[in-house]
DNA sequence: CCAAATAAGTTGAACTCTCAACTGTTGCTG
DNA sequence: CAGCAACAGTTGAGAGTTCAACTTATTTGG
């Protein structure tokens, strides 16, 4: 939505920093998958296998966990199929709720878990912790926290 | 590559910083694919465009047009198919190299972009801009280059 | 307390992306 | 200048994602 306000085009510095946001989260997911890719994972999973790994009773409902990782529910359900293949996790019913289904990390996709995740932290410092300073990183978190926080126009 | 004074896990106030970066790249990610979406068009189709009506003669070879965009070889090849059967763009043999293929956009490409524009723009004011006060838009920007500009240890 | 609306999750087909293999071209080196 | 390595781009198969349709269960409201 604009309105008669808001000018169209961005200025040259504005321009600058999105290209440049671009880029650079283009270059940490790349770098981040290509570490990951030694486990036969890739980053969506991964997430999904932390998040389990620190819930209660390592379980999560489906709809829950496909918010907290950011995945549409058709996603999540091919790839939670998927990481149950491997043994990683496993699919139980939901208590209270017939319709739902509950994900649950297995004790080897715990032990996995506690092996990658190493290896991930440390890819996670090389592309976006050590490279930035102090200062700036805490700004990185607020703005980040304040896309998180805006409502849109077009979904309100 | 860890060394032995490198910690192997983030503070609480990092792991936050990452968390939310995860979450919010992922919004923006998706809010301006579904606003691009009115056009038939995601975010890396619209990159190519851009790049390809900014350059002379609205134009540039697959490899470079991949390496502008952080996009593989073999991906482009096909998104660029797809665009050419869409008539947005066309391929053209590279002067000079009879390996090469030069991408151009067309009129109707062009044209295509105009419209588009606006909408884009307006998304990534919605989403990046607008939320983030000036001193930590600098900062993104800051961070985002030092991102870029990192030498990453296992790529050495 | 029943009917309709909403929610949770899955399914399969169409589409996109990745990966490795392949063709043709250019550059290098002895 | 012959031979070989590296480069540019494409291809097709396999893997992953998206989208809409569908099933089953819960909630809502008349």
């Amino acid at each position: 939505m604009r309105t008669i306000d808001t000018p169209v085009w961005l200025t040259a510095e504005q321009q600058q920093v999105w290209r440049t946001y671009l880029g650079a989260t283009n270059r940490v997911r790349q770098h981040l998958d290509n570490e990951l890719r030694q486990f036969d994972l890739d980053l969506g999973e991964y997430e999904i296998l932390v998040r389990l790994s620190e819930a209660p009773y390592r379980s999560i409902r489906m709809s829950e966990l496909a918010d907290q990782v950011g995945q549409s529910r058709s996603r999540l359900t091919h790839t939670v199929t998927r990481l149950e293949t491997k043994k990683l996790l496993a699919r139980g019913s939901c208590p209270g709720d017939r319709r739902g289904v509950l994900a649950t990390l297995t004790d080897e996709g715990y032990a996995f878990l506690e092996e990658v995740a190493p290896y991930h932290v440390a890819s996670v410092r090389e592309i976006l912790v050590d490279p930035v300073c102090a200062e700036d990183f805490a700004a990185l978190g607020r703005v980040m926290q304040s896309v998180l926080d805006a409502d849109l126009p077009t979904e309100a």
